[in-house]
DNA sequence: TCCTAAGCGAGACGGTACGTCTTGTCTTCCA
DNA sequence: TGGAAGACAAGACGTACCGTCTCGCTTAGGA
């Protein structure tokens, strides 16, 4: 039932991960090449290739949990007022991730993509509140880049505020001003 | 004074910019070779090595007046409220250009450096502001990333709303949230 | 003394055979790839290995009991003047196995082999034969490929000709010049 | 007019052209990798196939001229009975280059493409010859396999007769029995 | 008006990454 | 427990870029 899966595989891939996670670390993610990786790994350059297409392939199949929980971290905004301390705790606690994901050069396809999903949450949120003078669409995506923006910049700046106070700014600058919640 | 040019080297890098603009509208700026951009302008393959170091750095050229702009009236936008039409007038009044800068994939450095001027400007500004709560370099990187964000949007969804729209979303979204400004 | 052979084996070797030689006719030998077999035969990859070390190992042992009957019949061929006509006439009863083995690009080890066995032949014959002004070797090395330039040359533009004429032709052609048989 | 080439193009060729050698004689022909050939020929990898498509088309270039030699020797066995002596002279002349074309395992399509050009030549000889009651595909296939494996015996026997002797053998065992010559 | 410095066309080259394709080994799992 | 399945190492192949370079032709613009 359960996806058997060769557990040589799993070995594979999670080696394939560690490394690419160090060497963007390193080098910068738009710099790592797929025989950096596969050195790194100890693994076959054409190896590569039977798990991955692509070094993005590698990477959105790296965030498939951590962005599930995203996901629902931000869909859940409750009314609390300590949502967005913990979506700033969640990106702490998997900051090397998340530093490949936002860190450096922006990689292109992957920050699309969280992009969208967060968009779609914004959008999705807003289709019950009918009372905005501004187009849903403009606050969906004002939304969506700016929160990534500001988890990029917390990360690059090796997160200097707490996340109780990330999740206070957050909630001022972007979520207030935008969605007009308390 | 007036840097004394030869007429033919104008002529060669007018002809790549126009190149540049036009390709990267078909294919997306990073998909554009060189060598795409050198057979588009007729132009020989190492021509463009004397003129540029790279694809970025053709761009940069290119925008450089435009930027100068851009900047004086993103500092400027104190006294009227109309502060934000005048910018999205700008850059509709250039949509090729800014459709490259900021068009497609999000590419490179130069919306690295598009972020880094405004980034400065708010700083600047903000110098003058301690009522403030948040931390200045938030502030400002907020801005900044938020701005490009919307104009992105903008153009990326051919300019559906007047510059006047887009100039009091811009306020209510970005501006008083992060400026208080009126 | 019976080789007690697993029937299953039997079978999968037979599969491999008839993969081989549906392959070759259609693509050529040198192009056919050991997964091409396998898949065509509908058995793992790594079975293949198991039975034979490589492609011209397969067709080594697919070859075994013909090329038995093609030696006694070249070194047979001593009293009648048909020699000749029984030789293509055994080629002609095992057409789909010589196609393989001289069809297309004549392929590495296996004609390699067939020559070294006429060779051996002549050579043997030609022991009792001292008159002869040209060295042996050089004869057994011209009556050898020569034999198989001619199976080749019949086989591939389809067997214009009756194993009587081409009897006769091998014999006026190679036979008589060479060993000065009647 | 004759064929304005940049020297440094020949330059590389012929490096191109000498690693070849010089490798197929130690490692064997199918053995040499493209990467040796450029690594020995200190030359880039890429540019190998700016020049050439394949390993093949380097050797079709290299026997250009030395075929054309080749065809015309063989075209032209007049009357007197040197004519297979110039042959092996010729041979012996360019021995690096025609111990690659036939040594070891043949080469695939070069030797295909040489026994083309001697059938053709037979078959031009041949249609003024009608007194013939072989047919002369087959005379002319048989000549031009049996010129090339006698030539192939020779090298790869380190040439133990003399070009004289060979002459004479190639003239009993080959040429008077196909064509009936002096 | 000439002539000289420079732009330019042309294109060979080194170098790097990519993704594909085979071969043969080696491990895991299952009947 | 022995054979099928298939992951893997290794490495060649051909393609696509990039950026450097050299050689001549031509042409602009100062003397």
């Amino acid at each position: 039932m359960t996806e058997k899966v060769d557990r040589r595989i799993r070995r594979t891939q999670k080696l394939l991960a560690e490394a690419l996670v160090a060497l963007a670390r390193k080098q910068g993610y738009d710099a790592v090449t797929i025989r950096d990786i596969t050195e790194y790994a100890d693994v076959s350059y054409s190896t590569f290739f039977r798990h991955y297409a692509d070094k993005d392939a590698l990477l959105m199949d790296m965030i498939q949990n951590t962005v599930v929980e995203l996901r629902t971290l931000i869909g859940e905004n409750r009314p609390s007022s300590d949502s967005g301390k913990v979506l700033f705790e969640h990106v702490a606690d998997n900051q090397p991730l998340y530093r490949v994901l936002l860190g450096g050069h922006n990689s292109s396809a992957i920050v699309q993509r969280l992009q969208e999903i967060i968009f779609d949450i914004i959008m999705a949120f807003e289709a019950n509140n009918a009372d905005s003078t501004i187009p849903r669409e403009i606050k969906a995506n004002h939304v969506a880049t700016a929160i990534l923006a500001l988890l990029k910049w917390w990360l690059d700046h090796d997160t200097p505020y707490s996340p109780e106070r990330m999740g206070e700014i957050y909630a001022a600058l972007i979520l207030r001003p935008a969605l007009g919640k308390a």
